[in-house]
DNA sequence: TGTACATCAGTGAACGCGCGTTCACTGATGTAC
DNA sequence: TGTACATCAGTGAACGCGCGTTCACTGATGTAC
């Protein structure tokens, strides 16, 4: 039964711990610090030895990124249910684990453009993205959400949010949620939108410190925008 | 009359051309590439003669992030009028300005935090923190804006707001602006705080690239956002 | 106006450092007969 | 079960590179008398 030989087993183990280590330099030295030298000594092996597991530095950026998003949407999957609804859940999550990981954060949420690859939102491929939009279709499927009709929406929005509508009918289809497919109107779409851009902003604006003042209670702030967006939509929980 | 000597004005004229070199490395390829060395190999000098004008590397940088505040707000300052009202076309002249400067943008206002420094935002006496501040308080004295009342702001925030609040009428009066005093109630601070962090959502979103979806007319989502912020805080210009 | 001295922007060599990547290699692990 | 061969993780030396910073210096510019 021990199908994997020894040798693959070893090579298993250690691409873990190679991860593991540019992880910890990250998080405690900064982008700057993630070298293949000194992942290599830190690991006590040779620098050279990396190319058995890595193209190249950048290669092991990458998949270093790949790793993250992976290990955030575990952490999302995990979450413990919440009181008033599952994709506020979520949004707690994600600020809590941005700010216990603001090195993270900013390699997959906040780096510029340019690199070639595709923002980590973009590739509903990616677990995050997943998650993300699996909460959100969990929502339209469970509550009364007021959305502005579609004619409220300018012309030149459309055609974006229509393909938006589409990926994500995609996307719920293949992860199996159900979901009343009627709801999912254009305004919906645009509400989606507003709302990742609002809890984006908001996590950001804490991670970097960039609010306009020092905020004592972070929490508080967090909650009482929740609940301001939820009032906005007109979300209120259909078991309630 | 030539009161500056020679020597001064060559001093004057050499540390505008670092400054200037530093930048277009900083644009053209990234941070890392501000080097001293690379700043003096551009200016056909030796690296040493940088440190005439800066104490190191870091100090340099901190110098270009300082420079970088200043042009921005001056160019906010510069801005042609909008229809539609001053904070607005604060909104977008920042918006423009981050998408034409990404590396300067991430620099100044998504920079993880441990460097000891204080926010952009925090310090009112910076450039751009003055700009947005006085933008605000013109569109408080000239626009009648719906308010949460106070006691519906949760009680944990209310100390937070009210040192903004403090601080705010401070550099209100420094600048001069004229402004009744009696609507800066707690609940516009709290509407400013919300703004800022949906503008910076969708302005940071957009310059990274992290929308759900690509957006084909970014600027018709700008403006509708801008509508949509209006909208709900009851904005309406009091001439129109 | 002329001379002696002070200032100080910029030089050039050197320091010690870390980096990514290549290459021919060793030696343990795995496989086929 | 034993032997011959193939695989391949890791080595160690070397490549060429760029970096920030220090130091004693030169020589033009500025100042005081």
């Amino acid at each position: 039964m021990s199908d994997p030989t020894r040798r693959t087993r070893a090579r298993a183990a250690t691409e873990i711990e190679i991860r593991r280590t540019a992880r910890t330099l990250l998080v405690e030295q900064g982008p700057d610090a993630v070298t293949l030298r000194a992942i290599a000594r830190e690991l006590g092996i040779t620098a050279p030895a990396l190319y058995r597991y890595y193209k190249s530095r950048d290669d092991l950026i990458e998949q270093l990124r790949q790793e993250i998003c992976a290990d955030l949407a575990a952490e999302m999957m995990a979450l413990p249910e919440q009181p008033d609804n599952p994709l506020f859940a979520i949004c707690r999550g994600f600020r809590q684990w941005a700010l216990a990981h603001p090195e993270e954060f900013t390699l997959v949420f906040a780096s510029p453009p340019g690199t070639g690859a595709e923002s980590t939102m973009r590739k509903y491929g990616e677990p995050f993205g997943r998650i993300f939009l699996a909460a959100a279709g969990q929502v339209l499927a469970t509550y009364a959400v007021v959305t502005p009709p579609t004619d409220a929406i300018p012309p030149e929005l459309r055609e974006d949010l229509a393909r938006f509508q589409t990926e994500l009918l995609g996307a719920l289809a293949e992860s199996g949620t159900v979901f009343p497919a009627d709801k999912l109107e254009l305004g919906v779409m645009f509400l989606m939108v507003q709302m990742w851009a609002r809890i984006y902003g908001h996590i950001t604006l804490e991670v970097f410190g960039n609010y306009p003042i020092p905020v004592s209670k972070p929490d508080a702030l967090f909650d009482t925008t929740l609940a301001d967006l939820a009032r906005e939509v007109g979300l209120v929980a259909a078991d309630a």
